[in-house]
DNA sequence: GTTAGTGCAAATCGTTTGCACGGTT
DNA sequence: AACCGTGCAAACGATTTGCACTAAC
């Protein structure tokens, strides 16, 4: 599901102008950010990634804050995509947010995706018929994963 | 989408053999909270739940931590169902979770109901091909609703 | 040098919890 | 009388924010 064809000096680059029209600054966390996320495709928490870039890169200066506050630009911006978890949080994921949805596991919390042609067809049917104008869907199935179901 | 054919005497008749059948106890509070989500249908956060009841009952002893308490008691016994905002929190209605969906204005807040079979059956189908046993879903469409259109 | 970004700690917001008191059974 | 439920206030956990300092431009 993942965009795999975009090499990350493409993502970098795209990145960079991005910050440079909005009169924004290119810092090293930004940058570290946008690695970790890149390059250890999954879902992840602001703490899961403030964690990877602490243990990876020790002799950086980084607080959560700027985790957050990175997260929402990219988002903002359509690089990285986010998936919530009511009071829990939310999770990350580098990518566009190209309509694919979730599988939530209850018991190990792994997440899956998919993409289905017909779900996507009808959600913009059900959203014509009500007059309404579509911008976003969320759709989550939760249950337990082929994984977790032996224990 | 809301079951009007239970009456309220009905609903707390089942309420009270579900508190007995439990060793719980039947309180004005607890009524109170069932009385105020099944009189004004709608989706309620627990502080809307809580100043509705401070309204209609200035004389009643109430704290928000009964609500958040009754309504989880309520949710396990699928006398209500909630419906999740991240971290701005939950909203609640009376009724079963029969699978309806919801449509979500990101202007007003407002929410519309619907059910829609082809998205139920693809549901499972999309469970089964992942050899997903599933447990529950979720699925908003957010935009921006039909009278929110216009301005 | 100007402006935006940062870490830190405090603040926020919805929700949960510990506890002494009060109500239901 | 026994036990559960309650309100209150403090605790919580994810996220945001005010601020003085630092770095990018």
């Amino acid at each position: 599901m993942s965009n795999n064809r975009v090499s990350y000096q493409e993502v970098l680059e795209n990145f960079k102008a991005l910050l440079r029209s909005n009169n924004l600054k290119y810092t090293k966390q930004r940058e570290l950010i946008l690695e970790i996320i890149y390059e250890n495709r999954g879902h992840f928490t602001p703490e899961d990634i403030y964690n990877l870039i602490k243990m990876s890169y020790p002799d950086i200066r980084l607080g959560i804050a700027t985790v957050y506050r990175t997260l929402g630009l990219l988002e903002d911006a359509h690089i990285v995509s986010s998936i919530s978890f009511g009071a829990q949080g939310k999770k990350y994921e580098f990518g566009l947010d190209d309509h694919h949805d979730h599988l939530v596991c209850l018991k190990c919390g792994g997440i899956e995706e998919f993409f289905d042609e017909t779900i996507e067809k009808q959600q913009e049917r059900i959203a014509q018929a009500h007059n309404f104008k579509m911008t976003k869907h969320i759709m989550k199935i939760m249950g337990i994963c082929s994984a977790c179901q032996g224990k």
